[in-house]
RNA sequence: CGGGAAGUAGCGCAGCCUGGUAGCGCAUCACACUGGGGGUGUGGGGGUCGCAGGUUCGAAUCCUGUCUUCCCGACCA
């Protein structure tokens, strides 16, 4: 930092630096994304935060589509029985579960209401944590011959994980999410879907969201409880933490014998399907937040951005406002073409006010670029354009606003989104590969380097001789206790040739480990 | 669920200890001035002080309970 460097007036109160929680949660507040609801852990998405949700629905739909997975709806209620037939699944879920026990309502003589003791069920309902259980019901009634398979099913929902410590987006006690459920007549089959599941998530997570992650393999303490194989996809926060962005799981036969999903196969041979399930959810937000935004709020790639470009009109209150307007018209009209595969997203925000002041606005929500069209730039022919990646000059310390014809701009948008696209991505990854720390090789030099300096210094990639049982679980204590995890085993690691950090053992994989959230 | 802190206008906060007309900044509204980029001035509007009890002549303030949020643990597909 020079004496000399220009003082800029950021967006924000709070930067990234110097409080990163306090930080999120005003990017949440600022952009007008969401807000607490008063209900414990549960929150409002509001439209903007919304918008980006649907954006990745509707994308990742799509991908999931192409794969020929159909989509349906299950019940949000799931019989309490449904849960004690998979017994690692229950241990893994009963400690969050919400469950519903009555049907009605009385008033309790001092104007208030409870349950009517007289409404108890008599089979407690649970709301769903995740819907294995009721769509492997379905499964079993819907499979009975080899022909049937294989069966590929997803669901767009929210589901609710009595969770005891909530952040917006990142874990409330109810979230939005997709869950894909599928059989398949043979293990290779099933786990070959849980990759492509897991390669879509990557796909989506890195071209959509321009969020770079790292696929692999969940060690066995983490994974989902029930299943065989957890994969999942890491994404590098800003502050060095790891988040768990997807998840793709092969169930092996476990969950089709609780739910008895059999089949007939070509020898006439009653068999149990091989099944998968894998999910994403409004959590990819917070993932989106804590990549891109910067000290000036959120920074929504184009991609999944509403709105991909806001044109702001400065209007005074003066007769030439309308002329104003008709030019703004016109550039809107101009701007029908396509970007990134789709067409293009534009708001022409009319909406009564200062353009100064709705720009911060735009800005702090993160629209990719935002356009300022005065009377003067009327007059010559131009537009005044903000791209929210390359928000400042650094020169001067203000907005680096370009000044170009309204053709030139026009001509230029879809190429300034996709620029936008992968500078945001490219940013990201370079700041993730910077903070992968490879080559250490003993316990204490791990330890030591998640100590020093207090600051969170990413994640480090370590040999290990992937023990089991009573093994792992020392192993996972000594992670906990310096408050590390286990990420997962690269997809695309090299090859071990070394010992393993935490038992000297000769190494069989490389694995990540980082704080995470 | 354990430890700590907090909840007062849309946002950020003061007032509470020592009970007595609910305040400040930003935002917002009106008007005027301004006009190449977060403008200035003047004047307004908005809060049953999280909720419910209690003490008191009187409660934002004291007491009890409860809900919610944040931080640290535990937990966490």
């Amino acid at each position: 930092m020079s004496n000399n460097a220009p003082n800029i007036r950021h967006a924000l109160n709070v930067k990234r630096e110097d409080d990163f929680a306090k930080w999120y949660q005003e990017v949440i507040t600022a952009a007008d994304m969401a807000e607490e609801s008063g209900v414990r852990g549960c929150m409002v998405i509001k439209p903007w935060g919304y918008g980006i949700w649907e954006r990745i629905q509707r994308l990742l739909d799509d991908r999931i589509k192409e794969a020929g997975v159909q989509n349906t709806y299950f019940p949000l209620f799931i019989p309490l029985k449904n849960f004690e037939r998979e017994a690692d699944h229950v241990d893994g879920f009963a400690k969050e579960m919400a469950v519903v026990t009555h049907h009605r309502l009385i008033g309790d003589g001092k104007g208030g209401l409870i349950p009517d003791p007289e409404a108890k069920l008599e089979e407690p309902l649970v709301v769903r944590p995740t819907s294995e259980t009721i769509i492997g019901d379905a499964m079993a009634r819907w499979v009975q011959s080899w022909r049937n398979l294989p069966l590929m099913l997803n669901q767009w929902a929210n589901v609710v994980r009595w969770e005891m410590r909530t952040r917006m987006f990142l874990r409330t006690s109810e979230f939005l999410w997709q869950e894909g459920h599928t059989a398949h007549a043979t293990r290779e089959e099933a786990v070959a879907e849980t990759h492509r599941a897991l390669e879509m998530y990557r796909a989506c997570a890195e071209e959509d969201l321009a969020l770079p992650v790292i696929a692999g393999e969940k060690p066995e303490n983490e994974r989902f409880p029930g299943a065989d194989e957890t994969w999942s996809i890491e994404a590098m926060m800003q502050d060095g933490k790891a988040l768990q962005a997807g998840t793709s799981h092969y169930l092996g036969t476990s969950f089709a014998t609780a739910a008895g999903i059999q089949f007939q196969d070509r020898e006439g041979v009653q068999q149990y399907a091989h099944t998968t399930s894998w999910g994403v959810s409004t959590r990819m937000i917070g993932g989106v937040i804590m990549a891109h935004g910067d000290d000036d709020g959120l920074r929504v790639p184009p991609r999944i951005a509403p709105h991909q470009i806001v044109i702001l009109p400065m209007l005074r209150d003066k007769p030439e406002d309308e002329a104003v307007l008709a030019y703004c018209e016109e550039l809107y009209a101009s701007l029908q073409g396509n970007a990134l595969g789709e067409k293009m997203r534009i708001l022409l925000d009319k909406t009564p006010g200062k353009a100064t002041a709705k720009r911060w606005d735009w800005v702090r929500k993160g629209a990719p670029i935002i356009v300022e069209v005065g009377p003067r730039d009327m007059e010559d022919g131009k537009v005044a354009m903000l791209r929210r990646d390359a928000l400042w000059n650094a020169d001067n310390g203000k907005p680096a606003m370009s000044f170009v014809t309204r053709e030139e701009f026009a001509a230029d948008a879809a190429q300034l989104l996709e620029d936008i696209q992968s500078s945001l991505f490219e940013e990201a990854r370079t700041r993730r590969d910077a903070n992968i720390t490879r080559g250490l090789t003993d316990w204490h030099d791990v330890v030591n380097f998640f100590r020093k300096g207090g600051k969170y210094p990413g994640w480090v990639e370590v040999q290990w001789s992937k023990p089991s049982g009573a093994a792992l679980e020392n192993v996972v204590e000594r992670l906990k206790d310096e408050k590390l995890t286990f990420r997962n085993v690269p997809r695309d690691a090299e090859a071990a040739g070394g010992v393993c950090v935490f038992t000297g053992e000769p190494a069989v994989e490389r694995i990540l480990v980082a704080r995470a959230y």
